[in-house]
DNA sequence: CATGAATGAGCCTTCATTCAT
DNA sequence: GATGAATGAAGGCTCATTCAT
């Protein structure tokens, strides 16, 4: 049921009603609320197992991978896994607000082999010092939505990576951005106010 | 009271209640309704306005700046003034499922506008040739959800500009993804189909 | 299971969930079921059970003491082991709307103990001779609803004497009800149709 | 629609469900919800209706009869248009758990009230001196118990006079209840044990 | 014969939408 | 044209009851 559980969420949003997940799942709505009291409850469910899914690749990676390699391995696999699942992107920048314990536990894994990761492949060089752990977070989350935006998986996935590339140490690359002359940088806050 | 509802929306989400933009407008519920005969219409009435400011935002940059310049310029300020806007994340990659013909324009209008940007900036040098429009648009998104899932908005900015340089052509850059060999590629795909 | 019933009744008041009784005795829902095929008789083996127990104690105070302590002391009693089970109150004085048979049987004969005990305690000259069974039989709810709402035990037994007190013959004392002047009885009328 | 749901809840008892009351009443679901946002709070409109209706009828009754008829005709009033209504007894006593300020601040001026009553008709020696307030309380619930007892309006109220009577004074007579000798006492104590 | 998972009707509550004033 | 009371269809949740194991 959970897996049903999981397909429908991913298929039809997180607004779905539980009538419309026990219907799917061929039971009674009492039945998904005999495994799951609360709505809520089964969300984070899904979710936990979902993340627990993300861990043990996290693992795999560490064990199959250069450090670089494995990381950027998982992030890519993360996103990809992940892609479409709006539960997961409200999930996993904050991790509050879940009530469940399994949930909160199983974020915390995550961002643990997150780090461990991070960490590794920054001590092999292959990753810019200057990353945090809660940017890759956010980062993870932006690429699966990049990656559910594009209509075509392929170029949807490239552009993925292009994202991910921006972690690696830069090769002698001016910066672009802090560069721009101070009227133009009133420009775009001028502009933002103007956008309503 | 298009403006009350936009910051409705954007402070209490975008399953406030009529009434409760109604209260805050300080109309009748009912005069919502006269001028916009459905929530659905006026979610799309808030979108096209927004939409409409990007449109303008793209032409001052476009008339203010240099094409590269323009081009990250703008992306940048689409990106932060819609971060956090969860409907326009579900509209833009799509355009789809939204009856409102005012809002399929305004995404059409969203749409050469960026194709401009984008061929100008290319015809530049200024960002890679194999860049689309539809990939802008992932990437906007991508970056709109990345914004929001920073707690630091400082941070957030940063990455996001990361996130944007990944558009500026490659300095004699390996391509870091091409070169697994097949038995990792296996991995990956097995890994993805052993998440839940 | 039947005492457990009864334990959890009054423990928990009559809405308890099947469930939940059967979670406390121990057993599983369905075996509740083989035994009780409905919650109403469930609830009418309970209250029959307690019947059977005040047809015992009238006899036991019949056999045992002066006809008007058996039925001051039967009645007592009776209240005091009856307060707050609701479901008493409410099955005592109609009998109805209760299909078991079992009940009628025993709320029949407890009636016909309840007869007894006056009849004789009215030839003893211990009781007013113009006090009926249903009389007794309502004084009991009254009594139960008496005690129950009093936080104070001992006062409220207390006052459940007083109330018994007035089925005893009358000393020379004149009826201060039925002397009200036609003007002021027609006051309490005005005034009952008045209180919503 | 206040006075329907006092109807049916008079009538139904406080379980019928709101759609039943909307029903009843006329309208749709919604608009009971609109008036009273909550069931609880329904019920305790109409409880706060009743107490108020109670509160005019004792002023009325201390301004228009002497202390002790005062009393006693409120205390049968209440009784008489109270009986039936479950809600009313459970109240009462306790005043607590009813988180409507509206309820709570009848309840006090309803037992304030009750008290002036009380304390009047014991200055004037229409009472006993050894009744409380709260001895009052339970003996309106008990009344109200008793009255609905009985199928036979009339003798019903005759009930309840005998119940009140037990207020006035003793004429020299006797305590039935304290003279029980020590085994006697111990039956009762056996007995209460042995019904179920 | 016991078990407890499954069922589904029903309850309270919410809210988009309509319409008399 | 504006108002906000009324509507009624869902949604989440509970629980008496059934039935395969």
């Amino acid at each position: 049921m959970l897996r049903t559980a999981m397909r429908v969420f991913a298929e039809e949003g997180p607004e779905v009603s539980l009538s419309r997940i026990a219907q799917r799942a061929g039971v009674g709505a009492g039945t998904v609320y005999r495994h799951f009291p609360t709505k809520e409850i089964l969300i984070e469910a899904v979710l936990a197992k979902h993340v627990e899914g993300l861990v043990s690749a996290a693992d795999r990676w560490t064990a199959q991978a250069t450090p670089g390699d494995a990381l950027f391995g998982f992030l890519l696999e993360a996103i990809e896994t992940s892609a479409g699942r709006r539960h997961f992107c409200d999930l996993l920048p904050t991790g509050q607000g879940w009530p469940l314990a399994v949930l909160t536990a199983a974020a915390r894994r995550f961002n643990e082999a997150l780090e461990r990761l991070l960490r590794d492949a920054q001590e092999a060089g292959a990753v810019r010092a200057d990353i945090r752990t809660d940017d890759l977070t956010a980062l993870t989350v932006g690429g699966m939505a990049l990656r559910s935006a594009h209509r075509d998986r392929a170029r949807g996935t490239r552009l993925v990576r292009l994202l991910l590339d921006g972690l690696r140490p830069p090769c002698r690359r001016r910066d672009y951005w802090g560069g721009h002359p101070r009227h133009r940088r009133h420009e775009i806050l001028h502009a933002s106010r103007s956008v309503p």
